[in-house]
DNA sequence: TCTTAATGATACCTCTTTTGTATCAATTAC
DNA sequence: GTAATTGATACAAAAGAGGTATCATTAAGA
């Protein structure tokens, strides 16, 4: 599942490859909340997992801000989704935690749930930050 | 997502299906919970559903209980999840409401979120419940 | 006809997760 | 020194998931 906490971090790290495209590495937390629609406080703590997953910098203090780590060729969706948080876009809590069902072993359902997370992971990783950032898309 | 509604939405037409094929075209509620460890009024609530999707059929009384309303290489998972919840196994909320998105005319996540969603549905609606009841599995 | 076993309908409750807010400390440019 | 910015942490409100309870209705069979 796709969240808001989700969807924010991916409009934050498609603002700030927008900015970096323009040679603006470092843009302000409040700008990039404006830009994009994201409430601000919900943002800032949005920021510290993308920092600690190391896919944007930061830097305190006056005019600073944080911008993207590396070029947005070198960053995919999947890497905003797993940097988010610890369960990813699962498909079912049966993918993270099967040991909780004692069916598991011999469930078809798990089964077919971890074909289909498969596929949702590995296009997930096919997209590129570089990709979403043409001309006319916002 | 997969909810434990869902899940436990297919556990329940799985269970019918191998009793189906058993030529038990009638089994209770009970049983069916029972057998695929469901909290028994969580399912009942579930039969409602199925019921009414067409999926299922039931029948009152002494004797009574529910079994599929045909047979299960005419059923696919996708047809439970649409059964089971107005929002299926849907991947962002963007999907189902964009409109209460401002930003969805223009947004590049929603075109992504469209085709990774579109490839789970046509997963889900490949697989037939007959192909899932194997020796083996449950 | 009476009893029993089953579903139908509806309402409710509780816990967890999601979403969002608030506060204060630390840092940096000028 | 001041203002602007992020860091860290805690809190709160709202929504949703998961589960329970109750009573009505139906049908089989003694």
């Amino acid at each position: 599942m796709i969240t808001r906490e989700t969807d924010y971090s991916m409009r934050m790290v498609l603002s700030l490859a927008g900015h970096y495209k323009r040679g603006e590495k470092t843009v302000s937390s409040a700008d990039v909340a404006g830009e994009m629609d994201i409430p601000y406080r919900f943002l800032r703590k949005l920021v510290k997992r993308l920092v600690d997953g190391g896919l944007i910098e930061s830097r305190r203090g006056k005019n600073g801000g944080v911008g993207l780590a590396r070029d947005p060729s070198l960053i995919t969706l999947f890497d905003v989704v797993q940097a988010t948080g610890p369960r990813g876009v699962e498909m079912s809590p049966c993918i993270s935690e099967p040991k909780s069902c004692k069916r598991s072993p011999l469930c078809q359902l798990l089964r077919e749930f971890q074909v289909i997370q498969g596929r949702v992971d590995s296009h997930l990783k096919r997209v590129r930050i570089s990709d979403m950032c043409k001309p006319g898309a916002r």
